[in-house]
DNA sequence: GACCAGGCACATC
DNA sequence: GATGTGCATGGT
């Protein structure tokens, strides 16, 4: 089965995602650090903790201690790395942007995507979660549930790299950011309702 | 109580 | 380049 057409049924299994979850491309940076390796529900409660402290802004939260921010964030899991993780971000944002995000946003995405990778604690999906949802980059994303669900389905082979796979989508899709946007959100819902770690396939699946 | 969740860096071979 | 490990909470 093709990309295009797997998109297809699963956009009519499922319809449209409306993602990122976040009200801000701000928060939605934050929620793609905070969301490494762990469930969003648990992410949901760190972000309305920062929130409710009034320190979800780039120079309030940068300004935040670590003591304090862990504490913030610690539904989210791995608070301390966490903490650092945005830190290192938020140091970024500010020494080379000043925390001006339409600049940020009004940048290449190729450079943009170097200097976000060179920033302790964001790795390749991170950085595309960014340039996606938070940026409007046409940047496709891979996860886990994608690097699983295309590999039982044998369109990918099991060990391939991060790079690997985004090429085999980019290559197979027109580079368009909506289509990026619902795609990969289409996958995590399916990876989430459908295809578990443990259960290699599953009947009720949309794609047979 | 085990397993899992929208990763990443680092050590070691 | 591949493989193993620490990081941690909360839901099922």
């Amino acid at each position: 089965m093709k990309p295009k057409l797997i998109y297809q049924k699963l956009y009519t299994s499922f319809g449209p995602q409306h993602w990122w979850p976040g009200e801000t491309p701000f928060e939605v940076m934050v929620g793609a650090i905070l969301t490494q390796n762990t469930s969003w529900q648990n992410v949901e409660k760190a972000i309305k903790n920062l929130k409710k402290a009034r320190v979800l802004t780039p120079d309030k939260l940068y300004k935040t201690s670590h003591k304090k921010l862990a504490a913030l964030i610690r539904p989210a899991g791995y608070f301390n790395i966490k903490a650092k993780r945005l830190k290192n971000f938020l140091k970024f944002l500010s020494k080379s942007y000043n925390n001006n995000i339409k600049r940020l946003s009004s940048g290449d995405a190729k450079v943009l995507r170097e200097e976000l990778l060179l920033v302790n604690g964001i790795g390749p999906e991170t950085a595309d979660s960014i340039l996606l949802y938070a940026l409007n980059k046409p940047a496709f994303v891979v996860d886990a549930y994608t690097k699983r669900i295309f590999s039982r389905h044998k369109l990918i082979k099991e060990n391939s790299s991060y790079e690997e796979i985004q090429g085999f989508f980019k290559s197979k899709l027109s580079s368009d950011v909506k289509l990026f946007n619902e795609y990969h959100a289409l996958i995590v819902k399916l990876g989430k309702d459908f295809c578990l770690k443990r259960k290699p396939r599953c009947k009720l699946c949309p794609l047979g």
